[in-house]
DNA sequence: TCTTAATGTTACCAGCGGTAATAGTTAGAT
DNA sequence: ATCTAACTATTACCGCTGGTAACATTAAGA
C-alpha cells in the first residue's frame, strides 16, 4: 500500500509555510476590501498581495472561500476582543457593556471587511460563516451560564443569534449614519442586550446577576483557554 | 421653453401601465429567486417573466435595482402583516408576540426572497433597502410610542435597527436549521424583543404597558391609514 | 404631420471568476 | 543517483454574466 501521505516529509515540510502564506493572502484581502469594498475583484486582491490570480486559487477554492476566510478573520478578531472584555471580572451587566464597547471599536477599524461577517458566501448558505462562528461561541457561553444557573439552555442558541444579528445591524447602521456618538450607540446597544437577556432569563426563573464576579466567586464563564 | 414633460399625455398615458408591468416583473423575480435562490441570473428572471433581458432593463437600471425592488416587495409584505398584528387591540406584549408570529409565517412563505431583505445591493450601500424600509417604519412607531409616554425618542432608531437585525438573523437561523419548532422560535424571539424594549424603556422611566389597549384607551400607535 | 413611448428581438461587448499549460528549483524518499 | 512531491510564477484562454446597441413597427397625443 502507498505510505501515509500525511507523514511524507516532502508534503509536511510545507504545512507551516502554506498556513503562513495563506494568512498573508487573507490580510491582503482585508486591506483590499477595506479600501475598495466587499465587491473588490479577485484580481484586485491578487494585485495587493503581489501575485497573479492563479496563485490565490492554490490557497482558496474560489472567491467564496476567500470571502469566508476574511469573515473568519473578522470573527476571530471580534471574539478575541469581545471575550477578553466579557470575561474580565465585573458584574454581568458591566461585562455586556464592555463587550459592546469592544465590538464597536473593532468594527470601526475595519468597517468594510466586517460586512463579510454577515454576507453569505452564496445563496446556498444564508448564514455568513463568520457570523455563524461568533454565534456558535456565544451559544456556548450563554448555554453554560444558563445551565449553571438552572435555566433552559435551549434558549441559548436563538438568543445568541439574536445578539449577533442585532449587533451587526446596529453596528452597520452606526457606521453608515453616525447620527449618534459612539458612546450613545454603545449605551443604546448594551441596554437593549442586557435587558433582553436578563429579562427573558428572569422570566424562566434565572437571575443573570448570579454571574457577577464582584464578590470573588468563580463564575461558569471561564477563560476559553481552560476548556 | 419646452412644455412640462410630465403633463404631456403622450408620456403620462403610460404611467399606470408601466407601474403594473414593473410589478409583474418584480413578482417574476420573486418566483425565480424562491426557486433558484438569490444568485438567479437576470436571464433566469427574464425567462420567468416571458421577455428578453433588454426589456427588464427598460424598467430597472441594473440588477441591483431589481434586487432592491424584490427587497422592497418583501418589506411591504412583512410590514403589512406584522403591522396588522401589532396594531390590533391587545396588551403591548401580546402585540409583540403577534407581530413575531406574523413575521415568522411570512418568512416561511418566501425564504429565499427574504434573503434580499438584508442583502446589500452593492458594497456601496451596506444597508439593504428592504431592511432599511422596515427599520424606518419601526423607528416611527417606537418614536411615537416613546414620545407619547414621555421617554427618549432618540433610542427609537437604534432599537428599531436592533429589532430588525435580530429578527432577520434569528429568522434565517430558524429557516436554515429548523432545530426548534415554529412555536418555540416565536417564543424565544418575542420574549427577547419584549424584554429588551420594555426593560430598556423602563430604565429611562417609560412603562410600555401604557400602550396596552385592554381598557379601551386609544393608543398612540394608530393605524397607518390615518396618518 | 410630427412626436413620444410603446412593442420585441438578436447580436455584441467588457469584465469577472476560474483554469490549463508552461518551465525550473528544493528537499525528502527510495 | 534517481524519483517524487510541492514549491515558484506567469500568460493565455474560456464560459458566463450584466449590460447595451441597433433594428422596425404601432398607437396615441400635440
Amino acid at each position: 500500500m502507498a505510505p501515509n501521505v500525511k507523514s511524507d516529509g516532502r508534503t509536511t515540510r510545507w504545512d507551516r509555510h502554506r498556513a503562513e502564506r495563506r494568512e498573508e493572502f487573507v490580510l491582503a484581502a482585508v486591506r483590499t476590501i477595506d479600501t475598495l469594498g466587499p465587491d473588490a475583484s479577485v484580481a484586485d486582491i491578487a494585485a495587493e498581495a503581489g501575485v497573479s490570480k492563479p496563485v490565490l486559487y492554490r490557497y482558496f477554492a474560489d472567491k467564496g472561500e476567500l470571502h469566508a476566510a476574511v469573515g473568519a478573520w473578522a470573527a476571530d478578531l471580534v471574539l478575541a476582543r469581545v471575550l477578553s472584555a466579557v470575561l474580565a471580572p465585573a458584574t454581568a451587566r458591566d461585562r455586556v457593556t464592555a463587550g459592546v464597547a469592544a465590538y464597536l471599536d473593532t468594527l470601526a477599524e475595519h468597517p468594510q471587511a466586517f460586512l463579510l461577517l454577515s454576507r453569505p458566501t452564496s445563496g446556498q448558505d444564508p448564514l455568513g460563516p463568520g457570523k455563524d462562528q461568533i454565534a456558535a461561541k456565544l451559544t456556548r457561553l450563554l448555554g453554560d451560564a444558563l445551565r449553571h444557573l438552572g435555566g433552559d439552555a435551549g434558549a441559548a442558541e436563538p438568543w445568541a443569534h439574536a445578539v449577533v444579528g442585532l449587533g451587526t445591524s446596529v453596528g452597520q447602521w452606526w457606521l453608515e449614519r453616525h447620527t449618534v456618538s459612539r458612546a450613545a450607540a454603545a449605551r443604546y446597544l448594551s441596554d437593549f442586550i442586557w435587558h433582553a437577556l436578563s429579562g427573558a432569563a428572569a422570566e424562566s426563573g434565572v437571575d443573570l446577576s448570579g454571574l457577577d464576579a464582584g464578590d470573588g466567586d468563580v463564575t461558569p464563564i471561564r477563560s476559553e483557554k481552560h476548556r
